[in-house]
DNA sequence: CTGCATTTGTACGTATGTATA
DNA sequence: ATATACATACGTACAAATGCA
């Protein structure tokens, strides 16, 4: 395993506490994979498998020509 | 999606064919990543995916190292 | 235990496909 | 058809574990 976390698990860290900030509230709209890719310096892809990571914890809801949008918190 | 299977699954089944045709039967060694890739004229990646789709599966069970193994099928 | 080869497993980028407006 | 954006596929590079000498 790498020493180092990886950066697309270090980005989704950092948008997943933007949502619990309340930077991101439920509903908005993310950052394109295009401008997160830029943000961050990575790749597409790279951006993707970060947003992907919360869609798997169902914390975003991504809509193919539209956006990756914040999911409601499902508390119980 | 994509209009024809990705390599990956394609390999995927291929192995999945020879384990229940009993070519590979449980404690087997599979081919080793590099072998399967130049078996299948893909990466070792690519090669190492098709076998990460099995391991989902729990059909078989790779260790560092030393290879990837047919697991016993669960009848129940 | 150390150095090398082999092998599993992960990470990132490029290319491509698919969906919406 | 063009522009934007999500989503997947494959390869190269790298990291970690194991076995042998």
């Amino acid at each position: 395993m790498p020493s180092a976390p990886a950066e697309y698990r270090r980005i989704a860290d950092e948008i997943t506490a933007k949502i619990k900030n309340g930077e991101l509230p439920p509903g908005t709209k993310l950052p394109s994979t295009s401008e997160l890719a830029d943000q961050y310096g990575v790749s597409t892809a790279t951006a993707y498998r970060a947003v992907s990571l919360l869609h798997d914890r169902d914390m975003v809801m991504g809509q193919p020509g539209r956006g990756v949008y914040v999911a409601e918190p499902e508390n119980g």
